[in-house]
DNA sequence: CGAGGGTTTGAAGTGCATCAAATAGTGTGG
DNA sequence: CCACACTATTTGATGCACTTCAAACCCTCG
């Protein structure tokens, strides 16, 4: 391990929502544990039902979370990109991952072992407070996704999605966007089609006046945006289904 | 306050799941700052980005949890009964509530201090780590409800929360259940139309052999609903998707 | 018995999915 | 740098699931 990588590797972990509220002696024996990696496109590194003896912070790169049903069709809980963690909630399925990942494309991960996450927690009081604050707010997302897929058609959807991604959230001005990801994952992590995804889009470039060029995209008119989405939902942009 | 109250509420406190891994001297304190009072049939008690000043404990009957969008409509977060609490999740919402709450029946309730509660998790590492099972589990349900809204359809959602009725979950005998509130409410839970849900129940009861009298409905082949169900899910039942 | 809410049924419409095919875009080896 | 292969995306046609609107039915309760 250069050392480059290691103070890679702590930068990230002392940056991390979480990680951070851990005491010195945490992070020294973390850092000292962890590994990086690669994983190359495509690639799944860990099942759903697995025993999990590490968490994973993401360097580079996206990680698709999802769920496989017996007859073959998936389920995305989320799709994560640098400085994000993942993996921590086997803590509290009797250390088996709740979910499968797999490498959207060639990423790099660090890799922390998840013994050590569990006894922080479990000694720590800033810590266990700062899990509770994480996972709260998880779970919040996780209402506003349901809200959303209860109340909001698919053009509204997306708009949400774009809302997310604005440079300045706060700011009416023209502003410029490029997803994150290839559309078909967007709109799999969306809950719709591929073919509605496409006609929804066209359907919200209409209505609220973008420009899409691939996967840019200019949105002219952010109040318009958001009066279009938010109108179906229970709060008005910014929401808090953020992150 | 009579004895034969003050008996109950402690009584309820000590077998919550959450509460019951508090100090003893807290669960002394929110005793005696305990309250129960009746709400009266769909009487909304408290509102979404209202201030919070105390959580609840259901005594009887059924409240429901949801937010109401710009344009009217709402969508659900749950439906709960005796022993469950709620409104604690404004502790990790600035002490606002992130739902409104109503009562579906005339109902009694204990309302307890939400400040205790914040402040027993921040000093009791037993109770903060019994906050973060609990905040778990709820996050794990609505990852469910997700899946279950993009994998399934609506009879198989219906047979899915028949399932989770049953009396004796293990067995595969015939059972007989209950509908714990009437048709709309349990249809608006998963997320769809009334009418939906007659055809969908009918669909359902011809699909695996139910026999449905009003409320009461009668699972004459548990597996068989059970795969009907579940084929299209990312886990056999019982799934974990409970209480 | 009659009023009112819950539930079912019917008819029609809408949105999304599905299947199929065309098109655009990307990376590869020659 | 081009042609090819392969994948992502779009478009069209059609079908199905769920919604919507309207009306009938049912049940409970005063």
């Amino acid at each position: 391990m250069t050392n480059l990588t290691t103070n890679t590797i702590e930068h990230n972990i002392r940056n991390n929502m979480l990680l951070k509220h851990g005491s010195p002696q945490f992070i020294d024996k973390i850092c000292k544990n962890s590994h990086t990696f690669q994983v190359p496109k495509n690639h799944i590194f860990f099942l759903r039902e697995q025993q999990a003896e590490h968490f994973y912070i993401v360097l580079h790169g996206w990680v698709k979370l999802f769920r496989e049903s017996i007859d073959g069709n998936q389920a995305i809980i989320d799709v994560l990109t640098s400085g994000h963690i993942f993996g921590e909630g086997a803590l509290f399925e009797n250390m088996i991952f709740p979910y499968s990942a797999e490498a959207v494309e060639s990423m790099q991960l660090i890799r922390l072992p998840l013994l050590s996450l569990k006894n922080e927690i479990e000694t720590n009081p800033k810590m266990s407070l700062a899990m509770l604050k994480s996972i709260s707010k998880h779970k919040n997302q996780k209402n506003m996704e349901l809200e959303h897929r209860t109340l909001q058609n698919a053009p509204q959807r997306i708009g949400c999605f774009l809302l997310k991604l604005l440079p300045k959230p706060e700011s009416k001005e023209a502003q410029d966007i490029q997803l994150p990801y290839d559309k078909t994952l967007v709109s799999s992590r969306l809950g719709m089609q591929p073919e509605t995804f496409s006609r929804a889009l066209s359907k919200l470039k209409k209505e609220v006046n973008l420009e899409v060029k691939g996967g840019s995209i200019t949105v002219t008119n952010v109040e318009k945006l958001t009066l279009f989405c938010c109108s179906a939902c229970s709060t008005i942009f910014p929401c808090g289904d953020h992150e």
